[in-house]
DNA sequence: CGACTGGCCGAGTTA
DNA sequence: CGGCCAGTCG
């Protein structure tokens, strides 16, 4: 390892710092990554120190995976046995299940996701008499969820408010305050609170902090511009002793405004520790020039940050391409058939990104995506760990850890349906506060109870099919045991009765399931530090805090890959489309003030370089959104850019070769795009016209084979034929990209 | 008492 | 266009 030879002049000097507080600001692709793991390896190999003594934060899992492999690659993972690389959460999850008891909770407590937590709130809004038109659970969740990110308790809501007299915030305080102490009765927490209730931990109990702050005599934090107060603090009470800390971050890339990311913990990160030394790397390993010419043009606009200018001693690469699409159709198609032909060109699927403000926005390119048999996935939208059947298989297995989990308890009552409601619920908890006992307990002896005599027999046998259950769990393994109860319970039963393609994709997903947790026991095994706890309560918290982006199914499979720019950062593709950008959507129209105009330039400037080779923005005069089809304006963001959009009645010749940037007059009036590759634009294959086949017409498909014309539609460039292939089956294909040729 | 259906309202980014 | 709730049917 010789790291004058492997890093720059930059990253070296912050690799191999050692002692103090230390702010890396890294432009995007400058190899931020490289320096953390170097630097750990520095550590560890020059310096002498114990990787038990280092602490690596990251705000993904994924993240947090790549740097420790990465640094088992240059050390060798017997050599950072006892380290800990995790995300905020997971770290604080660690930590909190050691010690739940010192601030009331028990250590297999549970982590409520989004939707349970709105459950819960409104549950509280119902119980306090709130009318919901006027208070919503979702508001009051941004409420709480913002005062948390600034650590303010509900005890300090209340104070704060009562002083305005604000009758709005007044009921948001009686609500934050039940909220709380419905968590507590359940054992549960929510994300914010993993955070915070790490720091009131270290606070009430200063042996706890000594243990941690002598334990992590290292600590590196990336992605700092991303971190809210409380996350501040939790580093701050860490750090505060030896004051080793590294920070990573890009204020430029500061996109998380709205959960309460707090920019100026990296801006001010000097004053705060005043003998920190400041490096910036600039010099970026990723894009061509004219990508990081469109980059610092876009972010130059901004005027909360610190200069920066990323450079590259790359070549200028490939124009950059603007397209204008009629619709929302039109614009899927040109991608499509980018894709096309950057895959005839030898590229590969898995070359291209699609990234898009909005989830809404990956549905007319998914349909045109897979009408041309183009494969992709998408991250985000409709999580694997949202999806129903997933949360039910989870909700059975945390009942049988916990039986005291009301909230699981009632999710999965009726899943199967075996005829128990609502109100069967709510009578066996009104009979269990009464009496001090538990709802399992209840539906048990359901037969005593007037009130369930109806129900009592459905409840006692789910009852006891529960404790069944449970007594096999310490017998098999993780997976044998999910996979167990995925089939005891009835779900599979239900579902293959239901016999409907959809319930066939909820079998594959719990399938899923079921290698998630092989997954999980092979991590388990490599672990160096194998849990205490027992398996099915550090599993459970090991999925709670996962999400989409973190199942690494087949990842090198070769697909397209579509995501909001918000889960691109961190990632870079070949070549990336930008869609729909205009006025509204992105920006987003709930962007009004200044500095979240700054905000949403900000993740126009992360679309931009996660960009290597080759950038295409495109938008559309008229899109299809939420139901209703608008007239659109571009957006800002292209003015700012200074790209003029292409020329409409180049669409088709244009497409056939995606090295075709080409100078054309744009919408502004400017000629911007450099000129492109003039041996590509003569390489373009002759325009097919629609005359030249009919329904009947035996054609072949260099990618699908030999194939009948069924139908025709549309005229001249917009003809689409549907062709039944011999082996492939029915494809509707547009005629101007689909290369067809008789036989 | 639970299941099912139709109508209405709302529509962002996430660990 | 889709999720959720209220009302009605079984």
């Amino acid at each position: 390892m010789d790291l004058k030879k492997e890093l720059n002049n930059e990253q070296y000097l912050a690799a191999t710092h050692v002692e103090g507080p230390l702010l890396i600001l890294a432009g995007a692709g400058s190899g931020k990554t490289r320096v953390i793991t170097y630097r750990i390896a520095h550590l560890i190999k020059n310096c002498g120190v114990s990787p038990y003594n280092i602490l690596a934060i990251t705000f993904t899992n994924k993240a947090a995976r790549e740097m420790a492999e990465r640094a088992s690659f240059l050390l060798g993972e017997e050599n950072l046995y006892g380290i800990w690389i995790n995300t905020f959460h997971a770290a604080c999850g660690k930590i909190l299940r050691r010690y739940a008891d010192r601030i009331g909770f028990s250590s297999n407590f549970i982590i409520y996701d989004e939707s349970e937590v709105q459950v819960v709130l409104k549950e509280c809004l119902r119980r306090l008499n709130i009318d919901e038109k006027y208070l919503d659970a979702r508001a009051v969740r941004n409420y709480i969820s913002r005062a948390k990110d600034e650590m303010i308790s509900w005890k300090d809501f209340t104070k704060t408010y009562n002083t305005y007299n604000n009758h709005m915030y007044r009921m948001v305080a009686d609500v934050y305050k039940m909220y709380q102490e419905t968590l507590l009765a359940n054992n549960a927490m929510d994300f914010d609170d993993m955070i915070l209730m790490t720091i009131k931990l270290f606070k009430e109990n200063p042996d706890v902090l000594e243990y941690y702050q002598e334990k992590f005599k290292f600590i590196m934090v990336d992605e700092y511009q991303d971190t809210n107060m409380a996350q501040y603090e939790f580093v701050r009470l860490l750090a505060s002793k030896y004051k080793n800390l590294c920070v990573v971050g890009d204020d430029d890339q500061s996109i998380y405004g709205f959960r309460g990311a707090d920019i100026r913990n990296i801006l001010e990160f000097e004053n705060e520790y005043h003998d920190c030394k400041v490096i910036k790397l600039e010099q970026n390993y990723r894009s061509t020039q004219n990508i990081l010419d469109a980059a610092n043009k876009i972010i130059r606009n901004n005027t909360e940050r610190r200069s920066k200018r990323l450079w590259t001693e790359q070549g200028r690469g490939e124009p950059i391409t603007r397209y204008e699409a009629d619709d929302h159709n039109d614009e899927a198609l040109y991608i499509v058939s980018a894709i096309q032909d950057g895959v005839r060109n030898g590229m590969k699927y898995s070359d291209f990104t699609i990234l898009y403000r909005i989830n809404a926005l990956s549905q007319t390119i998914e349909k045109a995506l897979s009408r041309f048999g183009i494969p992709y996935r998408v991250y985000g939208g409709l999580k694997f760990f949202d999806r129903k059947e997933i949360k039910d298989i989870v909700c059975y297995l945390r009942v049988l850890d916990n039986p005291l989990d009301d909230v699981a308890l009632r999710r999965i009552i009726n899943v199967p349906k075996r005829g128990i409601g609502d109100v069967s619920y709510n009578h066996a908890y009104d009979i269990a506060m009464r009496e001090g006992t538990n709802v399992l307990n209840v539906f048990l002896n359901a037969g005593n109870y007037s009130e369930l005599s109806r129900t009592a027999t459905k409840l006692t046998s789910f009852a006891l099919k529960i404790m069944d259950m449970m007594m096999k769990k310490d017998s098999m393994g993780i997976s044998e045991y999910v996979k167990y109860v995925i089939y005891e319970s009835g779900m599979i039963d239900e579902l293959k009765r239901e016999n409907t393609d959809e319930a066939e994709s909820r079998i594959e997903n719990l399938m899923e399931f079921i290698s998630v947790a092989n997954e999980y026991e092979n991590e388990i095994q490599e672990s160096p530090e194998a849990e205490s706890l027992n398996n099915l309560t550090s599993f459970l918290q090991t999925i709670a805090l996962s999400t989409d982006m973190d199942r690494q199914e087949n990842e090198d499979a070769d697909m397209v890959t579509l995501m909001t720019i918000h889960n691109s950062k961190g990632l870079e593709f070949p070549v990336v489309f930008v869609i729909a950008m205009e006025e509204g959507t992105f920006p987003s129209m709930r962007a009004e003030l200044p500095e979240e105009v700054e905000e949403e330039r900000r993740l126009c400037y992360v679309a931009i370089t996660r960009a290597m080779k080759k950038l295409y923005l495109t938008h559309s005069r008229l899109r299809l959104l939420y139901g209703r089809t608008n007239y659109r304006v571009p957006s800002r963001f292209l003015r700012e850019l200074e790209i003029g959009a292409e020329n409409e009645k180049d669409k088709s010749e244009k497409s056939t070769n995606f090295r075709t940037g080409a100078v054309r007059k744009g919408a502004f009036g400017r000629v911007v795009n450099s000129v492109g590759d003039v041996k590509a634009l003569n390489q373009k294959t002759e325009t097919v016209s629609a005359n030249d086949f009919k329904v009947g017409d035996r054609v072949k498909h260099k990618k699908f084979g030999n194939g009948t014309i069924v139908k025709m539609e549309g005229s001249g460039d917009k003809t689409i034929v549907e062709i039944q292939f011999d082996s492939t089956g029915m494809k509707r294909l547009m005629l101007a990209y689909a290369k067809l040729s008789h036989i």
